[in-house]
DNA sequence: CAATAATTTGAAATCGCTTTGAATGTCGCC
DNA sequence: GGCGACATTCAAAGCGATTTCAAATTATTG
């Protein structure tokens, strides 16, 4: 069924049909009941491609999913992406993901620029000085920034406060009276990895403690990383009497760490991990129950879908920003250090 | 840049510049050399939407992501779409995910196929008698499911055999002496589930052991839902001395279950886990390593791209089926069982 | 009641590509 | 030298919507 055959049964001309459609002001209130209800019995629906040749809007926005670099396709994304698709639901508009190599990337972009397939791109997981920022801008192809980057060309961005979240994680172990807290980072060349590691060693500083390099490692998130960072610190000595996890997957790792340390988490270690909030991870639900900083990532693709429509609609790039707090949910992991 | 622009500087027609760019025979070799020589220096590449238009096709094709519904969009769906990325990272094809909410899965079909969004679709997690396969049939969209149902309509599907998977891990216990197995199963609904439990069922019947219901669970793959469910059995008398898991989520929440009773895994309790493979989850390097059996979603996720071109290609769908076989990889959290 | 304004509708151009059918130029061969 | 076969190229007709501009109808006003 196309707009011409629909219109033929109606007696009316395509011009109409379409207008009605699309809730143009200047068709009779009549005729457009007329318009939908046979469009809803035909099951009559526009031909997107025809639709978008028309207008110029590619009625899509792209995403790129990592596939082989530091912060690989993994839970984060998955829960980011389910976000996006939330909020995009509504609107007609189509969620695009494009795979991205390591090399490939800004090819990627400027196809994805000339063949015109996207309105807007959402990209995550920057460097300070990301490359993307430029590539993007330079194409003229509208983007929100998923973290943040040190580039100076304004662009819309929404990213959690890393660095008090976890200055307050570590001040708060501070209180307890830990003295070694040994911090396990993301990749060191992300931009939120940066941030936390300011936020921890300002906290430490504060209390006049200097920040011991042995006692902060990087990686990626994942359990086995963890593991072997925790392990290889809890054998130091003295040794860390808390530890920050950069990701509950981190945390995971910690955990085990410690428990085949025959240590026991909450009293001889504590420990505080960053939660994004999975649904199938539950720091509440594990025993013990696991203290987070935390921000749903979820949540944070929602609104990052939301920002685009925005910009999409014309608001400024420079005038989207946004800096989420990071609460610090405390549970039974983290409790006062131990007698040396 | 657009087509006519192009043809103007070569002072050819946008015919055969169109056809120099897609490889008709019909063009000079020189010819065709000097075409895409300036299309790469000029950046050209055809708008996606008039390509899509004058074809017909649509160059995408839809993955539709379950968001609430009992498999929700997890870390399986991560990791099986980064598969099906990494196929079709090499064509010109688009991947358009659709996020599902519980009720609209139909009409979000519908939609897709009434606007000719997608060329084809891949559906996941299906149940034995899943409704989407008529749907789909009858809305003429080609699809490729990656499971099995028992709808007595031709389609492609590709599924990894969890029965004989389940079948074997269940053997491999009986055979160290284990009686009481238990097994923690996904969602009851689900085909793939049934199949596990058959494989269970049948293995224990062989050494003449009748199923106890009180050790089987269903539920959806979190740690927290294996945390509850071993721990409930574990406190019953006689508690079971072996542990299937459904996934490494579920995994990890019945190693914790173990350890808060008290026992040590491998030695008072056995566990096999099932692995999809995580990048960040690895079952080698647990303490102890986890006995698994194995599967690869992304690997999985890859051929269904694959497949899904093929049946583009024209292949009929019934002469698409795979089975995979699933690998039993002992490692150290299965052990003989323990005297009573 | 004529003139003017406001409402509705429609014919045709347009978006940027692919593809059909015709035209042009070359070549080999009788 | 002429003619069919072959290799290239092109003009123009779609693809299925949106949108411009004009026309037809109805309502308002002096």
């Amino acid at each position: 069924m196309k707009l011409k055959e629909l219109a033929d049964r109606l007696g009316l001309s395509q011009t109409t049909v379409s207008r009605a459609l699309n809730g143009y002001p200047e068709v009779n209130e009549a005729t457009r009941q007329r318009v939908n209800e046979a469009a809803g019995k035909f099951g009559y629906r526009a031909n997107a491609s025809a639709r978008r040749l028309a207008t110029g809007r590619a009625g899509a926005i792209g995403v790129a999913l990592p596939l082989q670099r530091s912060m690989h396709f993994g839970p984060h994304t998955s829960e980011f992406l389910s976000g996006i698709g939330e909020r995009l639901a509504q609107h007609e508009i189509d969620i695009l993901v494009t795979p991205l190599g390591d090399d490939d990337e800004i090819p990627v972009y400027r196809r994805l620029a000339a063949s015109k397939r996207v309105d807007a791109v959402v990209i995550s997981a920057p460097t300070p000085d990301d490359p993307r920022i430029k590539v993007l801008t330079d194409l003229g192809i509208p983007f929100v920034l998923h973290g943040r980057t040190e580039v100076d060309i304004p662009h819309a961005w929404l990213d959690i406060d890393n660095e008090s979240g976890f200055r307050r994680a570590t001040s708060h172990l501070l209180d307890l009276g830990h003295k070694r807290i040994a911090m396990l980072n993301g990749p060191a060349d992300q931009t939120f990895a940066r941030h936390r590691e300011k936020g921890y060693r300002d906290a430490l500083r504060e209390r006049g403690i200097t920040p011991d390099p042995r006692m902060m490692a990087t990686g990626r998130f994942t359990d086995e990383i963890g593991f072997r960072y925790a392990q290889a610190m809890l054998e130091m000595s003295p040794r860390p009497t808390a530890i920050l996890a950069g990701s509950m997957m981190t945390g995971l790792g910690v955990f085990r760490a410690i428990r085949s340390a025959g240590l026991e988490l909450g009293r001889d270690v504590s420990m505080i991990a960053h939660d994004d909030v999975f649904p199938y991870l539950n720091a509440d639900n594990m025993v013990p129950s696991m203290s987070t900083t935390r921000s749903s990532i979820r949540a944070a693709g929602a609104r990052v879908a939301e920002l685009t429509l925005q910009l999409l609609g014309g608001k400024p790039p420079e005038a989207i920003h946004e800096l989420w707090p990071v609460e610090l949910v405390l549970r039974e992991s983290s409790g006062p250090a131990p007698r040396d």
